[in-house]
DNA sequence: AGCACGCCGACT
DNA sequence: GTCGGCGTGCTC
């Protein structure tokens, strides 16, 4: 019997395990080097992997088991005899205690294990091994930059400064939470708690200077200028900042804009990295060597000491949603690190999210608009082109309607730039057979396939599925076969056909598959080495190309009959993204959109760059049909190849919750039926279980179950509601045949 | 996730 | 009689 004070360690693994971490015994040779944060490697069952320490707890007596002064809710030794920690592999934590609280809550909040959010947070090399030391003295040093040209210095407007003050103060007021510490290493939180590392359940009311602040400003008002000032600022009282754009492509861009302004302290952190270069740029982030991060999404988790600023471009875009475990939204993480370090979370965009819309209603968001272009430009002039007028008329083009296609040759004659939006890759949507009306469709998705000239093949855009173009119909052998709808790449040879001597280039999902690219092509535009770019969405996000006067929406009906609630919120945001690339320069833009729908909402309301007019129209629907940002939605989807048995497991947890959640509803009880979404009198409860839109999908049969539940339920399990960490452990626990899988999606941006 | 344990089919 | 199929359950 050992009487010596022994260390137990809670070690978490990253695994999908519902058990949020498990305890081993510190031996006293290693005791020095087991803090929280470090990697360790552990006996687990009967091999061994490497966890993550994330809290010490001091016992009496390890033999005797089970008595805890004061047993943790989350591991249990349950009188077992506990097995040791192998071995230390870290000399200093690889995670502070800011991020072990950050991957926490992530966890907790999007339903995953505590050991696979912390994955999720560091950066590959961390995983595999520890070649490390030798860059580190590099790190410490500073990078090797190229001189960069001298900033640009621009005069603020009125409405600018007036942004900026407000911006400026909130930082000012935000001192750090602890005093800057010894070696200013990465510490985050208040002292007094820090050591017992869930404190994430403190929820302290952020004071009207705590508040996120929402920069609301129409395309081109200059946002990128405030970032930089608000960087400096945050820089000049001695803290750091992050910057998030929503994808890779687009921190080139920034980085452009920022170049010269922050010098070496600027460092770029994305997953196309090797695992060199991000080896070393995380590690100059951690030694506080640079002080400035860009970066898409995952960058909301670089290790920056005493964080004073998160900044999140274009805060409405998707991609901002993480689609694997854990299915965080990077927005959602930002605000809970700002709020917890002490920093400023400041969101911009001319098309707020609903959900941040609704946030500054409520005040938990400041809302700070830019009405104004920069240099009092006006913002492009929209036309509608209503092709039910052209219906049946004879023409040259039935894309390209004759006003588009004349104000294309204008602009090509005066040498400007133009950009055309059509938000569906490949050349035919379908090819249909004449005889039995069926269409092509991908075995195992159920989908139409879409005919893409360039490779000559038929193509699923879900599952990547690809086949030769039958000579006759595969259902009833017919040989006429008839091609439907189009794409980008029909649009491109369209133009080319009527404009022979224009330059066009095309950039969408099937052009950039290579390396570099994306960026290849844009800075061919960019150079006016081409007059027109065709793309899908891709070309709508952000770009700053004053060259360009025209920009024409081929259609922009595509994806408005979706059946996603959203389907709306996208378009509107889509088109009016894409008319704020036009007109950036010293000439005025025009834009020109063609569709079938006019009198639309998405559609009309973009026409006048009027976002409050559509964020009144839909805020109502979603009000009135309990949707977001009315309600939270935990999307459960559950998969199988064997079509019974994804449905009968959905039944299965539908039962599990409906037993779970039984008190939790006044009114629902286990008897009422499937709700439908139309009932306004029972705004929450389990919709499902429901065959998902594609219900088949790479060759599995996908059934969802969608908890409607009252506000903010998935983080607290506010009012009586179990939270998603019970869902988790819940569902989790369930007998689950290893033919079905399923996977949480907490704040579901695409019901897929 | 892995990995072992467990109970039913066609093979040296 | 065994090798091995993958359904089921557990990991401090």
């Amino acid at each position: 019997m050992s009487h010596a004070p022994a260390v137990q360690a809670l070690v978490a693994i990253p695994l999908p395990i519902a058990t949020e971490a498990f305890s081993y015994l510190v031996p006293d040779e290693r005791g020095s080097k087991a803090v929280p944060g470090v990697r360790v490697r552990v006996p687990f069952r009967n091999r061994e992997i490497t966890g993550y320490l994330v809290s010490l707890e001091k016992t009496g007596d390890p033999e005797s088991g089970a008595r805890n002064p004061q047993p943790k809710p989350s591991a249990k030794p349950q009188g077992k005899v506990l097995k040791p920690i192998l071995a230390v592999i870290d000399d200093h934590p690889v995670l502070s205690p800011a991020m072990l609280a950050l991957t926490k809550w992530v966890a907790d909040y999007y339903g995953s294990s505590w050991g696979e959010a912390i994955e999720n947070a560091l950066p590959r090399w961390v995983k595999f091994g520890k070649k490390a030391a030798k860059y580190i003295e590099k790190a410490s040093l500073p990078a090797e930059t190229p001189p960069e040209p001298a900033p640009r210095e621009f005069e603020l407007t009125a409405e600018q400064k007036k942004a900026f003050e407000i911006i400026s103060a909130a930082i000012g007021k935000r001192p750090p939470v602890t005093s800057p510490s010894e070696k200013g290493g990465p510490e985050g939180i208040s002292k007094e708690k820090s050591s017992q590392v869930p404190l994430c359940e403190r929820e302290e009311s952020p004071g009207p200077l705590g508040k996120p602040i929402l920069l609301f400003g129409v395309t081109g008002s200059g946002k990128s200028e405030l970032y930089i000032r608000s960087i400096r600022e945050t820089l000049r009282r001695g803290r750091g900042a992050i910057c998030l754009v929503p994808e890779i492509a687009l921190t080139e861009q920034i980085k452009r804009f920022f170049a010269g302004h922050f010098g070496d302290k600027l460092e770029i952190l994305h997953s196309k990295m090797t695992d060199g270069e991000r080896f070393l740029a995380w590690k100059r982030i951690e030694l506080g060597t640079a002080r400035v991060v860009l970066g898409p999404r995952s960058a909301v988790f670089a290790p920056v000491p005493d964080l004073g600023l998160i900044i999140m471009d274009e805060e409405h875009e998707g991609s901002y949603k993480q689609e694997t475990v854990p299915r965080y939204h990077a927005r959602e993480v930002a605000a809970w690190r700002a709020r917890h370090e002490r920093a400023l979370f400041l969101m911009g965009t001319a098309t707020p999210s609903l959900e941040s819309m609704r946030a500054a209603e409520t005040g938990e968001v400041t809302r700070v608009d830019l009405t104004q272009r920069i240099d009092r430009k006006a913002l492009p002039k929209v036309e509608l082109i209503d092709l039910r007028r052209y219906e049946g008329e004879k023409r040259a083009s039935w894309i390209l309607t004759p006003p588009l296609m004349r104000e294309i040759g204008k602009n090509l004659a005066a040498g400007e730039g133009t950009m055309l939006l059509l938000n569906r890759r490949g050349f035919s949507t379908s090819i249909r057979c004449k005889e039995c009306g069926e269409t092509e469709k991908c075995k195992s998705c159920q989908v139409s396939l879409t005919y893409h000239q360039e490779v000559g093949l038929l193509l699923c855009h879900y599952c990547n599925y690809r086949k030769k173009v039958p000579d006759t119909c595969s259902s009833c052998k017919a040989p006429i076969l008839k091609f439907m709808g189009f794409g980008t790449e029909k649009v491109e040879s369209e133009v080319a056909k009527f404009f022979p001597k224009a330059r066009i280039v095309r950039l969408d999902a099937d052009t950039t598959r290579k390396k570099d690219a994306h960026e290849l092509i844009l800075s061919e535009f960019r150079d006016r080495k081409v007059d027109i770019l065709i793309g899908t969405q891709m070309i709508a996000k952000g770009f700053d190309f004053p060259h360009v006067t025209l920009v024409g929406v081929v259609l922009a009906d595509v994806g408005l009959r979706l059946p996603d609630f959203r389907s709306g919120e996208r378009t509107f945001q889509l088109l009016t993204q894409f008319a704020g690339r036009a007109g950036r320069g010293s000439k005025p833009g025009r834009v020109l959109i063609q569709t079938c729908m006019p009198d639309h909402p998405s559609v009309a309301l973009a026409k006048n760059h009027d976002f409050l007019g559509f964020y009144a129209h839909e805020t109502r629907l979603r009000r009135d049909f309990k949707y977001p940002p009315y309600c939270s939605l935990v999307n459960i989807i559950i998969r199988s190849r064997t079509e019974n048995k994804a449905y009968q497991f959905a039944r299965e947890m539908r039962d599990a919750l409906r037993e779970k959640l039984r008190d939790s509803f006044p009114r629902t009880g286990p008897a009422s039926q499937e709700a439908s979404p139309e009932s306004q009198s029972e705004p929450f409860g389990i919709l499902g279980p429901a065959p998902l839109p594609f219900y088949k999908l790479r060759g599995h049969f996908r059934w969802h179950i969608m908890l409607k539940l009252p506000l903010r339920a998935p983080e607290t399990g506010s009012k009586g509601m179990p939270g998603v960490t019970e869902i988790y452990k819940l569902l989790m626990g369930l007998k689950k045949p290893s033919s079905v899988a399923f996977a949480i999606d907490v704040d579901p941006l695409n019901i897929l």
